[in-house]
DNA sequence: TTCACTGCAAATAGTTTGCACATAG
DNA sequence: CTATGTGCAAACTATTTGCAGTGAA
């Protein structure tokens, strides 16, 4: 899917911060690293804060929180609300949506596609330009309808 | 949209309750008649129960959430992740969507039809029954996309 | 009368902030 | 060197819980 292999796709983002004058500190990049790494884990800040950790025993909870915040600004994150009280973050480039399960907890990345249909009239009716990878859809997966 | 008066809402509910055997108490009558009366407000849980004490100064906070969840429970009110960290309830009966604007905060309630194809897609292609109504859509809106 | 419900206060979870020190540029 | 970033502790916000008293059936 990414047409750039993952190791590089943090130093692309280290440069472009570095270009704009920001500064690039080792917790920046840590959080990067890590966000690109359990891309797939869905991990909530508290759980990333950990990974990261194993790594970097030294970058602080508050750390994280701050440096997620600075990336959500520079545009290199977003964030989703995934279960009730989870926040997640993932790359920009990322795009992806979520479907989590009500019961279990689980939750399945679905295709852009899908939400074509539904941006387009939101457009088209109400003006509204969807921030498509924030959306979470709830609801019963395959396994705990049964 | 609603086939009955808004004044029978909140009493068919409550006989609802009465004929599984629940009780039926000041708090879970004075909730429901909040979320239908405030319908259209989105209210957050603290403003809710603000709303509330203005009839019923002694009840109290906790005792709202305790009866939200409960009345989820019943399956008479389902509650939705409007705004960053405010969640908002409303009566099961009042199905719709809705999109926030990320800058303004302000909430666009979305005809059903919108999710039609994605539910469909959904069920389809991976097993998943989207419970309806709990989906935020955000983005920007018209007037702030300017 | 009895057990579920409620008020209150205190606990908890997630997140934010003030301040003094550390470090990237 | 100097502004910006970070560690730490403490504050804050939203929500939950234990307990003893209240009230619906």
């Amino acid at each position: 899917m990414a047409a750039v292999p993952n190791r590089s796709q943090v130093a692309e983002m280290l440069s472009l911060l570095r270009s704009r004058g920001e500064r690039v500190t080792t917790a920046r990049r840590a959080v990067l690293e890590a966000l690109v790494q359990y891309r797939d884990d869905h991990l909530g800040t508290e759980e990333l804060a950990l990974r990261i950790r194993e790594d970097h025993p030294d970058i602080h909870l508050s750390t994280v929180y701050r440096t997620l915040e600075y990336l959500e600004d520079q545009g290199l994150v977003h964030h989703v609300h995934l279960a009730h009280r989870a926040v997640s973050h993932h790359v920009a480039q990322d795009h992806h949506q979520h479907a989590v399960c009500d019961h279990c907890g689980r939750a399945f990345d679905l295709d852009i596609s899908m939400f074509d249909e539904l941006s387009r009239r939101l457009a088209d009716e109400h003006g509204f330009t969807v921030e498509l990878g924030h959306i979470t859809i709830g609801g019963r997966c395959a396994d705990c309808s049964a």
